[in-house]
DNA sequence: GTAGAGTTGTCAAAACCATAACAGAATGCG
DNA sequence: CGCATTCTGTTATGGTTTTGACAACTCTAC
């Protein structure tokens, strides 16, 4: 199986667009759309046509020259190369407001992600209810990833916790953290990271808001 | 000032790193460190120094040729930069649990956005307090925005009401909005949108697990 | 004062990614 | 059937970003 390892040599930017070009297939789905072109597909999500069908192409052919893109073919065969054709089971390691937004983020069920574990310290959380699942104490972190299978851990306890706590998930066999802590986590090979900094989204939209406010100012001042 | 269009074109990859930039010299700040270099800087973050050194030169020399780069001048640049030098007012629209982290998480205020207003629809949330500001009626929207100049706006509501939300946004005058529903906002020139989404996020790293996992199982085989 | 180590600013090369172009294939219609 | 249209898979082109290389400059040590 070649090809397994090949098709892991896919550009980040690559894999990026695999979500969203799923996302709106399950939306098309979910209308009863059943053909969809590179051209359709690529449009509503404001994408040139040529790129879409480039980035199939690294995963091979999802259809034969001269015919649309079978909705009903293309949805399992994404969920299969993002990894999610089997459900993941993933935990969430940090009970405060980001955590439980997260919990409760009824997406991360239907998407592929059922939560099979919440963790913190805090005595006042823990014992809570969140979408059915009891907030644990970190004492039994690595009995429930054991346990559930937990392969994918959503990380958002305090920036000096994180790293501590990225040690022990690793340990008890995570394979990918999805870091909300604006810390950059030091992993051994073979282990997975995701930084989400909020901090990054919203100042770089600063900048451009800068950037937009400059611009109109120069516009006043020429006329 | 050709140069501030000028500074205005730069890649996306460079403004997405200048936040982190500020963030490691902030914390080299706090602990009294007054020179640093584009190496070390750059190792710090992982990236390599030419890049960062790249990256500076979008915006004129920060220091002169066999001078480190001076962490006092560096920072307040930096933030003129990404336009925070000025704190800038911001709203979140919709306190449901996401919002709810989002108003507490006080690194916002920290970081140069103050939060001058929450908004809601559910009777249940309006008049809630969180740090220190009410959870208004969205009725109050305009008018707030209005008074208190709020430039940016976290939108963090349903999908369903995302588009018609941000029109009253725009109209309201919001240059930028960080948009955290799974909708591709359709706004006019001169507004900047980020989008924010979970799901692409937790996608694609599941797509980097699927290959750890393939390629430990193909080592097992080979072996 | 001079050599050497270390630094930035700058430009050139390499790597990477997005777009365009096109061959080959299917479909629909007269 | 034959033609026009539409479509994918694939390769070539063009552009952007990252990385490497180096001149010019500063400081220290001796």
């Amino acid at each position: 199986m070649v090809k397994n390892r090949k098709s892991c040599e896919v550009p980040d930017a690559t894999v990026h667009r695999l979500p969203l070009y799923l996302e709106k297939l399950k939306l098309l789905q979910a209308i009863g759309v059943e053909d969809v072109s590179s051209r359709q597909l690529a449009e509503s999500l404001d994408i040139k046509a040529s790129q879409l069908r480039h980035d199939f192409h690294y995963f091979g052919g999802f259809s034969r020259p001269g015919r649309p893109y079978q909705v009903e073919k293309l949805v399992p065969a994404l969920e299969q190369i993002i990894g999610i054709a089997e459900p993941v089971p993933t935990a969430i390691i940090g009970a405060g407001h980001l955590g439980q937004a997260l919990a409760n983020y009824h997406n991360l069920d239907v998407q592929g992600f059922p939560v099979r574990g919440i963790f913190d310290t805090n005595p006042k959380l823990i014992g809570l209810e969140m979408r059915g699942q009891p907030v644990r104490d970190m004492d039994e972190l690595e009995t429930v990833i054991r346990e559930e299978k937990i392969k994918i851990a959503i990380l958002t306890v305090p920036s000096a916790n994180a790293q501590a706590v990225a040690d022990r998930l690793v340990e008890a066999g995570i394979i990918g953290i999805f870091n909300f802590a604006p810390t950059d986590l030091k992993v051994p090979e073979g282990v997975a990271v995701r930084n989400e900094r909020l901090a990054v989204g919203i100042m770089s939209l600063s900048f451009k808001v800068k950037c937009i406010l400059q611009s109109q100012e120069e516009d006043i001042a020429e006329v």
